[in-house]
DNA sequence: TTGAGCATGTAGTAAAATTACATCATTATC
DNA sequence: GATAATGATGTAATTTTACTACATGCTCAA
């Protein structure tokens, strides 16, 4: 809302400037305030103000009231912007914390488009899990390794391309091999996807729905990836993926009942009897 | 907000309580009505829908419509719902990605509390960075290893214990440590944080506040332990301070100015050559 | 049965939002 | 250089809206 009315207020006219200028100034005032307060605070007239609203999209001065309380209903909205040289470390650790804030958010409002149930069906029957992943991606690998292994499913992780093409090539049908990369892209991945579909086995692909990856696997979540305009840009996406598999691995362990909730309890049972 | 007109519905007279149930059924319309439509939607007069918002505790109709915006705008709240066993598959899902949105927003509103700047300070003069963490915060260890590597510093990862002693051991007065633990309560993570700081190194922990390794650590990013009183919780924290992490790091870029630009941009450009 | 107390509605009022119209300045046109 | 045209801005009237004061009617108890 306010961004909006930054972007018309150079096509306005001196008087409706100026009102433009105060919301922005003042948006807390403005969101409860009357249109005689804001035409005297801005030193014009009541139709100008109104004309003002009108002006950025608005139906009337009563809607200038409800979109400004929106807007800053949010006490923080965490809409990605760009670091840039000049920030102080402050702004810069806040404006990466928003963006993977907003990475979370975003991928939460994706959940319904995710194979949820058909992973949960597949996974909980499956005889073995292998998590590949390259870079960046092969620490989420080993993160969600860790984590499944607790639930008594044999897991393994797969950190290079030679290792995913042999562990492709030697998979049994009740096998799943999970695949977690940002574009897609590496040529490898695809190649090990039909390999191990050709083979029966199920390919779970965390990754660019656009890719050639998605393509061949056997269920894909999607997973878009912001495009860093900026080299200061972390990998955001990397958090939602962990946030996701965390997500799966719950959803799993409710599907496997008793046993894995036992098992969940006893693991960390033994990290408690010492300390964590 | 809704809460509260649910809170007083059983207390309210006949056609105040018809005017609670639609404001309930719907919030939307209400948030953007007029005391007449109101008045006419639930089959009362003006002054009943008037009483029904002094009754909740509200000034006028106007602030009713204030509140219900505010209360819309958040479209969902992420607040901590514990996943039950009888949840499904979807549900479970949304509960694990709101408490992990959850946990990152505390992190932000916390920010202000961490030495960020002192961080920063020390790291851009570092030597060398270990990070040590056990079980799941060891992947947190090697990921953020893995990022600090591409800024040109000598970055290692220490993920068992004796691996943390040596390097305290051996660790000299320009050195930086960064020791990952939920609950600092490994006796060996206080000896090492001790051993490192007493031959000049610093010790940057991100741990729990209330713990013998944040009272030896040269630097602590206090880190509230999210009390898993389910065994379905997974760790958000740790997704937190994989967040936290990332923003460390853009920030010690930007204090390192373009030498490490450089460098995250080379190693970007390394990978883009080929496909990520 | 009558009056106290409460729920509800009617009618009125003040203020706010909106509209219609007038004025002024600026620019374009002849 | 006068004049029409366009657009910005303000004035005043109108409508709508929120809110208040008061009246009506109902319920229950003495």
């Amino acid at each position: 809302m306010l961004n909006q009315v930054r972007q018309v207020l150079p096509q306005l006219s001196p008087s409706e400037g100026r009102v433009a200028q105060w919301v922005l100034d003042h948006p807390k005032e403005a969101a409860g305030a009357t249109l005689a307060l804001v035409a005297r605070e801005c030193g014009t007239s009541e139709p100008t103000v109104l004309r003002f609203c009108r002006r950025v999209g608005l139906s009337g001065f009563r809607e200038l009231g409800i979109r400004l309380t929106e807007a800053l209903s949010h006490p923080v909205s965490y809409v990605h912007r760009d670091v840039c040289p000049d920030d102080s470390s402050s702004d810069a650790v806040l404006k990466v914390m928003d963006a993977s804030i907003q990475s979370l958010i975003d991928m939460r409002a994706n959940l319904s488009a995710m194979p949820i149930d058909q992973s949960v069906a597949i996974l909980s029957k499956a005889r073995q899990i292998a998590f590949g992943g390259l870079g960046a991606s092969g620490h989420v690998a080993r993160d969600a390794c860790h984590k499944f292994f607790r639930l008594g499913i044999p897991c393994s992780t797969l950190v290079d391309t030679p290792m995913i093409l042999q562990f492709a090539a030697i998979a049994q049908s009740s096998d799943v091999m999970v695949l977690l990369s940002h574009t897609g892209r590496w040529p490898e991945f695809a190649t090990a996807a039909r390999l191990a579909t050709s083979r029966g086995a199920t390919v779970i692909a965390i990754t660019n729905p656009d890719s050639e990856l998605a393509r061949d696997a056997s269920l894909v979540f999607p997973c878009q990836v912001i495009e860093d305009t900026s080299i200061y840009t972390p990998m955001s996406s990397r958090l939602a993926q962990l946030a996701l598999l965390d997500a799966l691995h719950v959803a799993l362990a409710l599907a496997c009942g008793e046993p894995a909730a036992d098992r969940l309890r006893i693991s960390k049972d033994a990290l408690h009897a010492q300390a964590v």
